[in-house]
DNA sequence: ATAAGAAACAATAACCATTATCATTATTAT
DNA sequence: ATAATAATGATAATGGTTATTGTTTCTTAT
């Protein structure tokens, strides 16, 4: 594995995602960067995603639609309406509990776990 | 909304997914079929996937990589090993216990979940 | 401060899974 | 049996993501 060095630019990809709490896809975020960065390019934006990903700066969440990134890394899980489509947080009271009670009926080692809860948000329901 | 029609391959991809429990992929199951309607196109595959799934017969996995279908729409979970990747299912003492809790700290209507384990499978740990 | 080596870049092509289009065939209602 | 319409097979198109290439920028050692 190359020894990483330092750039701007995925800084500044890092920097948007822990400012935000909307899980913004690649698109997006290329979209963000490129005000600082006006040439920056959709695939740097991609290949510092995966990077980060990799060092686990930052979760990459996979849903229907295409990926969605977070640049908040404390265990937690999301929620997805099923009417505007936003991605929120939901903090559990106790994130490995889960693994515990599916660790019962399992005949393998579970490690971790990845929850999608779908419903309506707070402010479709109004 | 059309009036649905019955068709003999739709029937076959939905007997082939209902003997199976290894959740394969639409190209997995498009191989299969293609034994009994030899030009059956793939297109027809991913068409019925959709309408199936949509009615509710079978489950459609999304993960990292391609999507993966379930004949067994009984609510339970599932399990990825991280080593050979195959997908497995895990049966919850309580499946909708996770909403309950979840629903706690969260303002809006939690009414559904996907939950993908991580791990070793019982395979591979020996 | 400069030069060498390595990593990151921008641009763009390639890839893969999935969806859309369209002319033909199968199913269903009359 | 006929007409209406949904499903099919073949294939093109799409969208998200990854790989390739040549160039630039960063780091480190001189």
């Amino acid at each position: 594995m190359p020894a990483l060095k330092y750039s701007r630019q995925r800084e500044s990809i890092k920097r948007f995602l822990m400012s935000r709490y909307d899980h913004p896809t690649a698109d997006t975020i290329y979209l963000h960067v490129r005000e600082e960065f006006p040439n920056i390019s959709l695939g740097t934006v991609y290949r510092n995603l995966s990077l980060l990903t990799e060092l686990g700066e930052i979760i990459k969440i996979t849903t229907d639609g295409p990926d969605r990134f977070d640049g908040h890394v404390e265990p937690h899980s999301h929620f997805l309406c099923r009417k505007c489509h936003s991605l929120l947080d939901v903090h559990l009271d106790d994130e490995s509990a889960i693994d515990r009670q599916a660790q019962k009926n399992f005949p393998g080692v579970i490690d971790g776990h990845s929850v999608l809860y779908y419903g309506i948000c707070s402010d479709c329901a109004k």
